[in-house]
DNA sequence: TGCGGGTGTAACAATATACTGACGCCTGTC
DNA sequence: GACAGGCGTCAGTATATTGTTACACCCGCA
């Protein structure tokens, strides 16, 4: 994992409403309308919210046919296990390093 | 550790600038303007950075006299082991919804 | 046909974060 | 005294993130 994925993975669950979001996600999947009245925000900024959870594999969303017919996004929990020490930085560092120096499309 | 120290702690080292900081850490201690020529950034906003890695306990800093007389900040590495799973997300979160719901200063 | 409840997105406002440049103050050395 | 090198901080600016409002569209149902 490069600098920028690390960074980009870490700074998706640094954010206490994404957090909310997860531990709601915990009980089950949830369609987004519903997520986003659990949760006490609107549509549109939950959508950011988990466009970023989703980028870094912290979800997954499908969207189907409820039975009476109307399409329901339904997003749920995709396992999950981050561990960050020194090591994993200064690797994510040193990759981003090299691409940086010597540059990445020749 | 509640869900607003979670958040912190998670920013903290969500940023490049700030792992490439660790990064350099990592080969031992240094002083602020030494470290701020390493990574090629202004001082000023070397002490933003460290700041909040300091405040989260990823670094150490001492102010020493240097053998010449000169005062020298000394920034060093603090070893930390960081795992988030979706069970500490729901452990923050369930201590913020608490604190929140009850009121904390009564 | 007019709700009510979904999805998806664009445009904009507000706020937080990152960054710059300049200032003042201290010490040792030429 | 003038310079080089260190510390610490403030004011202001640029940029990214977060949040709001409003729109268009689809389906089922009374």
């Amino acid at each position: 994992m490069n600098m920028e994925q690390l960074s980009a993975t870490l700074a998706a669950i640094a954010s206490p409403q994404r957090m909310l979001i997860l531990a709601e996600l915990q009980g089950g999947r949830v369609h987004v309308s519903e997520l986003a009245r659990r949760v006490g925000m609107s549509r549109a900024l939950l959508y950011m919210h988990l466009a970023k959870l989703e980028a870094s594999g912290f979800i997954t969303t499908s969207l189907e046919l409820s039975p009476e017919g109307t399409a329901l996004k339904h997003v749920a929990l995709a396992p999950f296990s981050l561990n960050v020490t020194i090591d994993t930085i200064a690797e994510a560092v040193a990759h981003a390093t090299v691409a940086n120096q010597q540059g990445e499309t020749p």
